[in-house]
DNA sequence: GCGATCACG
DNA sequence: ACGTACGTGATCGCT
């Protein structure tokens, strides 16, 4: 077997880890992300490889040969900030410390030591791994050199591999023509100019047909597009001085041998006090030999249905992870795992269809009780196989990772087995690549039973831990009460979708691309010139360099053209009333007139996704396509209602909560005044004016009950006078009279939200009364601005939360309510406070008695839970 | 891929 | 002096 050496680019990799790896200092106040990173990466690959040898390169500030070529070259190391550059000194100090090879060379970047050192080792018989944050080096990729690049993502590391057949398969060029490809398109972050005009995917073009920048030359006559062409011959001693700068070296002149590389004893008694000093208390483990983990797993691929059927046998008593693996809706494979020590991988094959194993899961479920679950990740895409809507027999760990940090933006498997079963799930890209699932679903597939076997331990695993946080946290009943039960309901709402008239769509979509082409001419001959509207670039220019109207900067890239600064100048500018218009128009046609018709189905229906795993609130959200954004507060926009209907036999059914929000508010706080306008009836917006402003109810001005309602708004946003002052078109000053006048009107309210965010600041995290958690590392962030950000958040984030809890109950309960009453009428969609019902017309009273009982008395708060109820054929009309 | 914009609650 | 309402998703233009 052939030696193994791995090459690390020092720099890139200390850079990749700096902005990957969250902030981090030591007792000392030194930062220590981006060696931690860097050491992350290092252990992964030792785990990984188990090389021979390893080295790492470091480039020098002194210059180069390229800077000799080419005066502006400035390498690859500008603009390193502070907290990064004193990291630089300390990976080296670490590194040697574990008796690590340190290249580096003045005269050359890190980049040529390691070109010269991979070539070298190829020729001796090595096989070679590159690791590097930088694509440059993919033109040393061959069949013995393999480059690496890591990715980290959260506190996981995930490593591309390319060897020079994938380079062909990713970038349609060999290693060697990956230099001229570069030295064409030019690489802003080397200071390779490349050439104008042409970017990647004209080099690449360029590169397929022509084969060389040689070549290219010869034939450039050839090339058809004339600005590409003229730019080309323009600029040959540019391409030429480019690809000069863009290659490798691979004979540098440096004085470290290969054996210099040896790994030897990395634990050594400094490299343990580094480690102490900069407190990496997880990676100390590696220095205590009994300790290190050697977990070693069994994965068994089944095939035989009698097999498979034993397997099933066993894990009737006990709880069990699965895990499915599919191509498109049909399940290829499943993995199963019931202990510590093995998993079993059930291929369909022979007589083990996709039925038998639906109708196994079946069994196993009916069996379990509270004792055992069914350990799954992400239930609501296993409904497909296995339905039931009894949620207790299932424990989702993908659901429970989310309820117990809503922070995060998704929540992979590969997270959840890290975080919860110390276990490192490998992504299916690393191990398959471009593979097809029917391709690797094979149980000779080593790799494959590996991949689904892990996942089904990791699974496994992560359940105690799981559990004992929900516990830990007192977040059990949400998951068992709220949660799991909304998934199936979820899953149903989805199935049934939404009627949607795709010929009304598209009449609309033809009536607005009237409209619009009409306007789009009037902004033109206002304007004097063509110009794309819907470039904020192009607008910007248009309307305050040539028209030259005063409205000045905003934001980072230029000029703002957002509504809002809009707004303030169409009465001086007629033609900024129309962009506006302009602007609302091509909104509704390319967002819902024509984005909507994509995703009709052959039954004339859409359906959404709701996810439950978004929201940092605990709100759902949805996608593909969003129909909870679907306009409403224009007239032009609401008519797109009018395409969502009910189905022949139906009608719709929505109820919204009133200012669900406010009375969550007031049961909250206990403040006596808001209950007490809450359980009168009258008006919220109207009581709060007539006691804020001092005048009678029936002396409000619609002026101050819009003020009011402003308030209102702005206190469950996380009140800040600056916000209300935008909102209201008022000085900054005036709102805070305001917002004063309405703290001493409501005292109990300024008292709760102070608490709730002195609470927050304390536990590092907000509940809702359902016991929802957010954690808020924000409010201890050492920025002012994100401080600031954290305390609206945690005023909102109970009070926004706490109505997530509700609706989500009245869900469950509307649901199990139709069910139960033996009802076809079904929910179809949530918005937020709002529910939707498609109802059967002889149903029609008793969905409306359900629908307002269960959305009603969903809790029993201190005020009166009041809803809007409305029937109508179409959505437009039904709300 | 990211920022700007705008649709909703 | 800084620069901000809370929570989302889709589309577009641009690098």
């Amino acid at each position: 077997m052939s030696k193994k050496l791995v090459l690390i680019d020092g720099h890139s990799i200390l850079n990749r880890a700096f902005y990957g790896v969250p902030e981090l200092t030591n007792s000392e106040g030194l930062h220590t992300n981006a060696v931690y990173g860097f050491l992350n990466i290092l252990f992964k690959l030792l785990d990984e490889e188990k090389p021979d040898a390893l080295a790492v390169a470091f480039d020098l500030s002194a210059p180069t040969f390229r800077h000799k070529m080419y005066d502006a070259y400035k390498g690859t190391r500008k603009g390193m900030p502070e907290e990064l550059k004193e990291q630089v000194p300390v990976m080296k100090q670490v590194l040697q410390s574990m008796q690590i090879l340190i290249m580096e060379k003045e005269g050359y970047e890190a980049d040529d030591i390691l070109g010269t050192m991979a070539k070298r080792a190829e020729k001796e018989g090595y096989e070679v791994s590159l690791v590097s944050g930088d694509r440059d080096l993919l033109q040393i990729a061959s069949e013995h050199i393999k480059i690496r690049i890591p990715k980290t993502k959260g506190n996981r590391t995930e490593i591309e591999d390319y060897y020079a057949a994938d380079v062909m398969d990713k970038y349609q060029v060999t290693p060697l023509q990956f230099i001229e490809l570069k030295a064409l398109m030019g690489d802003a972050s080397d200071n390779i100019p490349g050439v104008p005009k042409v970017g990647e995917k004209t080099a690449t073009g360029l590169m397929v047909e022509y084969g060389s920048l040689d070549n290219i030359y010869e034939h450039v006559e050839e090339i058809t597009k004339k600005s590409i062409k003229q730019s080309l011959i323009d600029n040959k001693d540019l391409a030429y001085l480019s690809l000069k700068l863009a290659t490798i070296c691979i004979d540098a002149e440096i004085p470290y041998r290969l054996e210099d590389a040896s790994l030897q004893d990395l634990f050594t008694r400094e490299a343990y006090d580094w480690f102490v000093r900069l407190n990496f208390k997880n990676m100390m483990s590696r220095f205590d030999v009994s300790a290190r983990d050697e977990r070693q797993y069994e994965f068994i691929p089944v095939t035989d249905i009698l097999e498979a059927d034993s397997v099933f046998m066993a894990c009737k008593n006990t709880s069990a992870a699965i895990y499915p693996f599919e191509c498109g809706h049909e399940m290829l494979a499943l993995s199963v795992c019931f202990s510590e020590e093995k998993s079993y991988i059930i291929f369909v094959r022979n007589f083990i269809t996709q039925s038998y194993l639906e109708t196994k899961l079946q069994e196993l479920l009916a069996s379990y009780s509270a004792d055992h679950r069914l350990i799954v990740f992400d239930v609501k895409k296993l409904y497909d196989y296995t339905v039931c809507d009894d949620t207790g027999r299932y424990f989702d760990s993908k659901l429970v990772a989310y309820l117990i940090n809503p922070n995060h933006k998704e929540y992979q498997i590969e997270d959840v087995a890290h975080d919860y079963a110390d276990i490192d799930c490998p992504e299916y890209k690393v191990v398959f690549n471009k593979q097809k699932p029917d391709e690797v679903a094979d149980e000779d597939n080593e790799d494959f039973t590996r991949y689904m076997g892990l996942r089904a331990m990791a699974l496994y695993q992560s359940y105690k831990p799981l559990s004992s946080k929900l516990e830990e946290y007192h977040m059990e009943d949400l998951f068992k009460k709220i949660d799991m039960p909304l998934t199936y309901v979820l899953y149903d709402m989805e199935k049934q979708g939404i009627l949607t008239d795709g010929d009304e769509l598209a009449r609309y979509s033809k009536e607005l691309g009237a409209q619009i082409a009409e306007i789009e001419q009037k902004i033109y001959d206002q304007v004097g010139e063509k110009f794309n509207i819907n470039s904020p670039k192009q607008l910007g220019e248009i309307l305050f360099d040539k028209i030259g109207i005063k409205g000045g900067k905003k934001t980072k890239t230029g000029y703002s053209t957002a509504a809002d600064v809009l707004e303030k100048l169409a009465a001086d500018h007629p033609v900024v009333a129309d962009i506006l218009e302009y602007r609302a128009l091509t909104k509704l046609k390319s967002t819902y007139a024509d984005g909507l018709v994509t995703y009709i189905d052959e039954n004339s229906r859409i359906h959404t996704s709701f996810n439950q795993m978004i929201t940092a609130t605990g709100r759902l959200s949805s996608t593909e396509p969003n129909l909870q954004n679907i306009p409403m507060r224009t007239e032009m926009g609401r008519m797109i209602r009018k395409v969502f209907k009910a189905k022949e036999g139906c009608v719709l059914v929505d109820a919204d909560y009133s200012q669900i929000e406010l009375r969550i508010l007031a049961h909250c706080s206990g403040d006596q005044g808001l209950i007490g306008a809450y359980k009168s009836g009258t008006d919220i917006h109207r009581s709060t004016a007539s006691k804020v402003f001092h005048v009678p109810l029936d002396e409000v001005t619609p002026l101050q009950r819009r003020n009011a309602k402003a308030v209102n708004f702005g206190i469950v946003y996380g009140i800040s006078a600056f916000g209300l002052s935008q909102d209201i078109h008022t000085s900054q000053k005036e709102a805070a009279q305001y917002m004063e006048q309405y703290f001493e009107t409501y005292p109990d309210v300024k008292k709760y939200l102070e608490q709730t965010v002195a609470d927050a600041k304390e536990n590092g995290y907000t509940t809702t009364l359902f016991d929802r958690r957010r954690p808020m590392p924000e409010l201890a962030n050492s920025n002012y601005m994100i401080r600031q950000f954290g305390e609206r958040a945690a005023m909102n984030a109970p009070i926004q939360g706490t109505a997530a809890d509700i609706i989500k109950i009245a869900m469950i309960e509307v649901y199990h309510g139709l069910k139960d009453a033996g009802l076809k009428s079904k929910l179809i969609l949530q918005i937020h406070d709002e529910l939707l019902i498609e109802t059967y017309e002889d149903e029609l009273d008793q969905v409306k008695e359900i629908l307002s009982d269960k959305m009603q008395h969903a809790v029993s708060l201190r005020v009166p839970m009041e809803i809007d109820l409305n029937t109508g054929s179409t959505w437009y009309d039904a709300h």
